[in-house]
DNA sequence: ATGGCTGATTATATCAGA
């Protein structure tokens, strides 16, 4: 059998659930999970998801900005939701699903941003996100995790590889991809454990993004893109990757979020 | 050409995104 994740940071959960209802009836995953809801868990539009057939849904909101949630046709075990660095953001949530008698956990991320100054002695935002790194670094090596069958999804704000971003050259300086954010980046996928499933489907020669900044008056034509989004699958489920889909053409719908939806699907 | 835009806020300018 197959399943189909989905990873998308949709910026307004509210704004754009019509998208997303858009999307789900188009594109049918089992699982979606979301970054950049920006509302409180009392504002998430449950219902609208529920009547598109996905029953089983966790979030982890704040008011206004930030937020991670999942929704799911398959039962989800209990949620779990940590604090990375101890602000009080809403940036993961996680939980198991079963498929073909293996328990999978499943984890959502969004990562800091990291502001414009790509140094951690002036932009505190950039130090918490370096920080951020470094915990998510140790989390992926604790024993509960590292034994597990395991994928791990979201907005991670890094471009970790050359071709991951529209020009190296010109971004090196750049939050996104800058050496001391890919090199940390780089060093988790490298310790073994994990696979970089869209870098799977795609040679390193190749670009690939997954953003497309507002800020271009042709963003389809400039394609000046960057690849932020990921789905990373332990090694034990890195056989069982069937195929790895950028939705590119939502980028372009009417008000869009800046974020393609990116799936995978794993054959069982 | 790192911002030319976009979204949320008990808003009408400020913060956040990246």
């Amino acid at each position: 059998m197959n399943i189909k994740i989905t990873t998308w940071n949709i910026n307004s959960i509210r704004l754009r659930i019509g998208l997303v209802v858009d999307f789900l009836s188009r594109h049918a995953p089992d699982i979606i999970c979301f970054q950049e809801t920006k509302c409180r868990d009392s504002e998430f539009p449950f219902s609208a998801l529920r009547q598109a057939g996905y029953e089983h849904i966790i979030v982890n909101g704040q008011k206004g900005y930030h937020g991670v949630a999942i929704a799911s046709r398959l039962p989800l075990g209990e949620a779990n939701r940590r604090d990375f660095c101890d602000q009080g953001d809403a940036r993961h949530i996680g939980a198991a699903f079963t498929v073909a008698d293996r328990s999978i956990q499943l984890h959502n991320f969004y990562i800091p941003a990291g502001g414009d100054e790509p140094d951690p002695a002036v932009n505190a935002k950039f130090a918490h996100k370096l920080a951020f790194l470094d915990e998510f670094h140790l989390w992926t090596q604790s024993d509960a995790l590292a034994k597990a069958d395991a994928i791990l999804v979201g907005d991670f704000n890094v471009a970790p590889y050359e071709h991951d971003v529209w020009s190296h050259k010109a971004l090196l300086n750049v939050v996104s991809h800058t050496p001391a954010e890919t090199d940390k980046l780089k060093a988790i996928l490298s310790d073994g454990a994990w696979v970089d499933a869209l870098r799977r489907f795609t040679p390193m020669s190749e670009k690939l993004y997954t953003w497309w900044s507002y800020r271009s008056p042709d963003w389809a034509k400039a394609n000046k893109g960057r690849r932020l989004d990921h789905i990373w699958v332990s090694h034990s489920l890195g056989d069982h990757l069937d195929a790895m889909d950028i939705f590119r053409d939502a980028r372009g719908w009417e008000r869009p979020s800046d974020h393609a939806p990116v799936s995978v699907t794993l054959n069982f």
